[in-house]
RNA sequence: GCCCCCAUAGCCCAAUCGGAAGAGGCAGCUGAUUUAAAAUCAGCACAGUCUGGGUUCGAAUCCCAGUGGGGGCACCA
C-alpha cells in the first residue's frame, strides 16, 4: 500500500520508445507526448472572432505562496470539468488564468530575505505556472495576468479615481481594527473571533483616517439582487451575504432631551428600533459609553463618573466585553430624555452593551421585550412595562425577557393589535406626530481599503496644503511603487514603508502645481481581486480598464469556480465592484458571476492538512507518484464537488488502475477509423449511448463524481464485449472506446489524448465534438415492471415497453401469486398501475 | 440565541416525478493465471436509509419534532 511500492510510478521511458510499448500504459511518456503538443497548437486559447456560442468557465484565481498544493489539484480539476465539457460541446470557451499576486507574504518574505518583494512573488509565480502547466488545465495562457503587474494596477488606480469621482472612496476619521503584529488596519471582514484573520493576532482599535468605499450605499442591490442567483450559488453562500449585510428593518425615534439644570439646550436623540411597537414599554435610555454621544449628554455632575466608566472600559478586551454572561454596567448621565407619546421622563444611561457604531449608538430601553434591557434595567433597579401578551410569565419574575409574538396591551394607539399590525400603526403614529419615521439598518460597514504596507497598489492620490486632496489625474497612471525600497526598509512601523521613500512622496499637486506629497497607503488586495475577470477580457489593451464590447461577448462569468472561503469578503467585494462598474455605465450587467460552484477542502485525515499537524501531502509527490490523471480523477471521484475529499479515504492508485484498463481497451480495438457502428452489437450501444444521455445530465447537476462511476460501467462492459463477447474487430467496441476517450477527457486528459490518438482518430480529443445520443438507442424493448400488493413488492413481470395501462393492470392481477395475496387480503379495493413500470393493488 | 447545510454497507458515495434500497470505488474474502509475487481477470459478501411521529396505494425522497455532525452571524437594539 506504500505510494513508493505502486507500479505506476515507473520512471519515463525514453522518448521515441513509445511506439514499441504500446501494451504498457507509461504515465510518464504519455505525459511527455502530449504536453508540448498542446502547448505548440494552442489547443486551449480563446479566439475573439469564433462566433460560436460562447461560455466563460472561471476559476478563482491563486495566490502565488509557493508551489501548487493538494487544494489547488482539487479546486482546479474540478474547474476544468465544466470548461472542457462546453468545449466538447461546441462551445467557444474562455478559461483563463492568472495571479493574484500582491499581499502580505511576499512582504514578510522580502523583510525576512533582503529582498524585494516582486522576486519571492513572481519567483513563486513561475514555479506555480509550470505545475499548472504541467497539470494540464485547459487554460488560455495567452491572456494570464498578474494583478502586481504595473499594467494592471495601473487601471485598479483608474477604478479607485472613478469610485473616488463619485464619492464612493472617501477618507474618515474612525477608530478601525488595527492588527499589532502585521502594523496595518484590518477591514471587518478580515477580522475574525476578535483576531487577525492573517495571523492570529488580537486586532486592537485604533482611531485613524482612512480610506474607504462606501459599499453601504449598495448593501439594498447587493442584498436583492441575491434572488436573481438563487439557486445558482449555493445556497450557504447566499446564506452567509445575507446575514453579513444583516439588513432589519424598524423604525428611528427621535427623543426630546431635557435642558439639564445649568439651562444649556441639547439636540434630541434618535434611536433605532425593529420594535416600534413596544414604544411604551420604554423606560429607559441607554447611549454608548464610548460614543460622542454619551459626552455631548452626561450634565457636569456625572461627568466624572462617565469618564472613569470610560477608563475602566479600555482595560477590557473586545471578547471579554462580548462575552454572554459579563454583568451589566454603565452609569447615569444625570440626563432626562422624554417619551415621544407619554411625556414621561426617562433616565439616560451610558453603557458598553450598546455599539457605537451600530445605527445612532443609543437605543431605548425596553426591558420588558428585550434579553440585555431587561438584564441591565435589573442591575440598575430601573422600571419593567410589560406592553405585550405573549401569554408568557412576567419578566419581572423570570428574568427573561418576552421577545416574541403577542397582542399589545399597556398601549393606547394601538392597544389589542398583533405585532404586525402594532408595528405598522406605531410607524404611522410616530410620523404623524413627526417624531418618527420607518428605516432601515444594516451590519454590513463601508470597507476599509487603505493598509500601511508596501505590497499594494499605491493610492493615486496626492495631498495638497492649499488644494487639500487630488486626484493623480489618470493619464499620469500608474503611481508607481519605488522600486528602491527592500528588507529592513519595508519593515512594519505603524505608517506605510512608503513614506520612507522620501524623494516617492515628495510630488507636485497636479492642481496647483505647488509642492505636495503623495498619499502613503496602498490598497487591501481584495481590491485587485474585485474586478480581474473583467481584466481577463483584454489582459493586453493598455487604452481602456477592460475591451467593453468584449464584455458584452463574454460576460457575465457563466460558471466561476472556488472555496467557500471566500463566500463573504471577495464575492461580495466583487458583486459590489461590477455594480459601481455597471453604474459607471460600463458594462449592462450587474452581477458578475451567474453560476458558483464551491468545492470542498482536502484533508487527511480527517483534518486539514496543516505544518503543525504533520499529516500533508505533498502534490508533487503524489503527481509523480501516480501521474496528473490519476490524482485529476481521484479529487473528482472521491464525492461531489462541494464535499471535502480526505486524502486517506481515497485511491490514486485505484484511480491510475482504472486509466490503465481504460487506455487498454484502445490498444485492443482493431476495426478502421469510421466503420459504422450501427454494425456493431446492440447491447454494448445501447449502454454507451446511455452513458453519454447521463453523463450530459450529470455535468449540468455538477455531479462529477458519477460521471466517473458511470465511465467506469461502460469500461467495464467493453473490455466484457472485447473479451467474451464481439470481439475488439466489433465496430460498437470502437464506438464506445472512443466516446470513453472523449468523457475521459473531461478529467484525464492526457490518458484521453493518447487513447484518441492510438484510436487512430486526430488530436486533439478536447475539441473533438461530443456524442450525439441516439434516442432509439436508449428506449428498450421490453421492462420488467413491479407487482406490488399494498406497497409491497410480491412479483415481477416482463412486458413490452409500450404496454397499455389496461393490459399492465390485466396481466398483473393474473399473475397465480398477486391472486394469492389479493384473497388473503380480501379482494381488490383499488389499482394503481404506472406503465410500463408498476402496478400497486391495494386490497381490503 | 438566530440562520443555513448534511446524515444510505467497515469507508468514500449512487438512487430523474414519491414507485424494486445499490450504480461505481476503497478496504475485505474466494478463485483463475504465475515457480512465486506483482499486475491482470472472474466472482463473493456486507446495510434497509440517524430516531420518533405524520401525509400517501406507496417515503431514503414530502411534512413535523428530536438526536448527531458541519458552517455562518451574534450585546447589531
Amino acid at each position: 500500500m506504500s505510494n513508493a511500492s505502486d507500479s505506476a510510478a515507473t520512471p519515463a521511458a525514453p522518448s521515441g520508445q513509445h511506439e514499441q510499448q504500446h501494451d504498457q500504459y507509461d504515465v510518464a511518456a504519455i505525459e511527455a507526448r502530449w504536453l508540448p503538443y498542446w502547448e505548440q497548437e494552442g489547443t486551449f486559447v480563446a479566439a475573439e472572432d469564433d462566433e460560436r456560442e460562447r461560455k466563460y468557465v472561471l476559476d478563482m484565481f491563486p495566490y502565488p505562496s509557493g508551489d501548487l498544493h493538494m487544494g489547488h489539484a482539487e479546486a482546479f480539476a474540478i474547474g476544468d470539468v465544466p470548461a472542457r465539457y462546453a468545449r466538447l460541446r461546441g462551445y467557444n470557451v474562455l478559461h483563463p488564468i492568472g495571479w493574484d499576486s500582491f499581499g502580505l507574504p511576499a512582504e514578510n518574505a522580502a523583510i525576512k530575505n533582503d529582498a524585494h518583494p516582486a522576486e519571492w512573488t513572481y519567483r513563486n509565480i513561475d514555479t506555480q505556472a509550470s505545475s499548472f502547466k504541467r497539470y494540464a488545465i485547459s487554460a488560455d495562457w495567452t491572456r494570464r495576468l498578474h494583478t502586481s503587474d504595473e499594467a494592471y494596477y495601473r487601471w485598479t488606480q483608474w477604478l479607485f479615481l472613478q469610485f473616488h469621482q463619485r464619492g464612493l472612496a472617501y477618507r474618515k476619521d474612525s477608530p478601525v481594527n488595527w492588527c499589532p503584529k502585521d502594523q496595518t488596519v484590518l477591514a471587518n471582514e478580515q477580522v475574525v473571533d476578535g483576531a487577525c484573520e492573517r495571523c492570529g493576532t488580537e486586532v486592537t482599535k485604533k482611531s485613524l483616517n482612512q480610506w474607504y468605499f462606501a459599499i453601504t450605499e449598495y448593501a439594498d442591490r447587493l442584498l436583492d439582487d441575491m434572488d436573481q442567483l438563487s439557486g445558482r450559488w449555493p445556497e450557504r453562500v447566499l446564506a452567509m451575504q445575507r446575514n453579513w449585510i444583516g439588513r432589519s428593518t424598524g423604525a428611528s425615534v427621535r427623543y426630546t432631551i431635557e435642558p439639564a439644570a445649568d439651562g444649556a439646550d441639547v439636540e434630541p436623540v434618535e434611536v433605532f428600533t425593529t420594535r416600534p411597537d413596544t414604544l411604551y414599554g420604554v423606560t429607559f435610555m441607554v447611549v454608548a459609553a464610548d460614543a460622542e454621544l454619551a459626552e455631548q449628554l452626561v450634565t457636569d455632575q456625572h461627568r466624572g463618573e462617565l469618564e472613569a466608566y470610560r477608563e475602566q472600559l479600555g482595560s477590557v478586551s473586545d471578547i471579554e466585553r462580548q462575552s454572554a454572561e459579563r454583568e451589566r454596567t454603565g452609569v447615569f448621565l444625570g440626563r432626562h430624555a422624554i417619551h415621544p407619546l407619554t411625556g414621561e421622563r426617562l433616565p439616560v444611561w451610558a453603557s458598553d452593551y450598546v455599539l457605537a457604531d451600530y445605527g445612532t449608538g443609543a437605543v431605548m430601553g425596553v426591558p420588558a421585550h428585550d434579553q440585555r434591557d431587561l438584564e441591565f434595567a435589573r442591575a440598575m433597579g430601573l422600571d419593567v412595562r410589560v406592553v405585550v401578551d405573549t401569554g408568557e410569565d412576567d419578566p419581572v419574575e423570570t428574568g427573561v425577557a418576552t421577545a416574541g409574538e403577542g397582542a399589545a396591551i399597556n398601549s393606547p394607539a394601538w392597544e389589542g393589535r398583533d405585532k404586525a399590525a402594532a408595528i405598522e400603526r406605531a410607524v404611522e403614529v410616530l410620523a404623524e406626530q413627526h417624531v418618527g419615521e420607518a428605516t432601515v439598518n444594516y451590519r454590513l460597514r463601508d470597507w476599509l481599503l487603505s493598509r500601511q504596507r508596501f505590497w499594494g497598489a499605491p493610492i493615486p492620490i496626492v495631498h495638497c496644503e492649499t488644494c487639500g486632496e487630488v486626484p493623480v489625474p489618470e493619464d499620469q497612471l500608474p503611481v508607481q511603487l519605488p522600486d528602491d525600497l527592500r528588507g529592513e526598509q519595508l519593515s512594519p512601523k505603524g505608517r506605510s514603508p512608503l513614506a520612507a521613500a522620501e524623494s516617492w512622496v515628495r510630488t507636485s499637486c497636479p492642481s496647483c502645481g505647488g509642492a505636495a506629497e503623495r498619499d502613503t497607503d496602498t490598497m487591501d488586495t481584495f481590491v485587485d481581486s474585485s474586478w480581474y475577470f473583467l481584466r481577463f477580457l483584454s489582459p493586453h489593451d493598455d487604452s481602456q480598464v477592460f475591451d467593453v464590447e468584449a464584455a458584452k461577448r463574454w460576460m457575465p462569468v457563466d460558471q466561476y469556480v472556488g472555496g467557500v472561503e471566500h463566500a463573504i469578503l471577495h464575492l461580495l467585494y466583487a458583486r459590489f465592484f461590477t455594480k459601481v462598474i455597471h453604474d459607471l455605465g460600463l458594462i449592462d450587467f450587474d452581477e458578475p458571476f451567474s453560476a458558483l460552484m464551491n468545492q470542498g477542502q482536502v484533508l487527511n485525515g480527517g483534518r486539514a492538512m496543516s505544518k503543525s499537524l504533520g499529516n500533508g501531502v505533498d502534490l508533487g509527490e503524489q503527481l509523480d507518484a501516480y501521474g496528473v490523471d490519476a490524482v485529476r480523477l481521484t479529487m473528482v471521484f472521491a464525492s461531489p464537488p462541494e464535499d471535502d475529499v480526505d486524502w486517506a479515504d481515497v485511491s490514486p492508485s485505484g484511480s491510475a488502475k482504472f486509466l490503465a484498463r481504460a487506455w487498454r481497451l484502445a490498444q485492443d480495438v482493431s476495426s478502421a477509423v469510421g466503420v459504422d457502428p450501427a454494425d456493431g452489437v446492440a447491447g454494448l450501444r445501447a449502454t454507451t449511448h446511455r452513458t453519454v444521455a447521463e453523463v450530459e445530465q450529470l455535468v449540468e447537476a455538477q455531479k462529477f463524481n458519477v460521471i466517473i462511476a458511470r465511465l467506469m460501467e461502460l469500461v467495464n462492459a467493453i473490455r466484457k464485449e472485447i473479451d467474451a463477447g464481439a470481439g475488439g474487430a466489433d465496430p460498437a467496441v470502437r464506438e464506445a472506446t472512443e466516446i470513453t476517450a472523449q468523457i475521459l477527457s473531461l478529467v484525464s486528459p492526457y490518458t484521453a489524448e493518447d487513447m484518441w490518438a492510438v484510436l487512430g482518430r486526430e488530436p486533439s480529443v478536447a475539441n473533438s465534438s461530443w456524442p450525439v445520443v441516439e434516442e432509439t438507442l436508449l428506449v428498450d424493448d421490453t421492462v420488467t415492471a413491479v407487482v406490488q400488493v399494498k406497497g409491497k413488492l410480491r412479483d415481477k413481470l416482463a412486458v413490452p415497453a409500450d404496454i397499455s395501462a389496461e393490459d399492465l393492470e390485466a396481466k398483473a392481477l393474473a399473475l397465480p401469486k398477486i391472486q394469492k395475496y389479493v384473497d388473503e387480503g380480501g379482494g381488490v379495493r383499488k389499482v394503481i398501475v404506472r406503465e410500463p413500470k408498476l402496478v400497486n393493488v391495494v386490497t381490503g
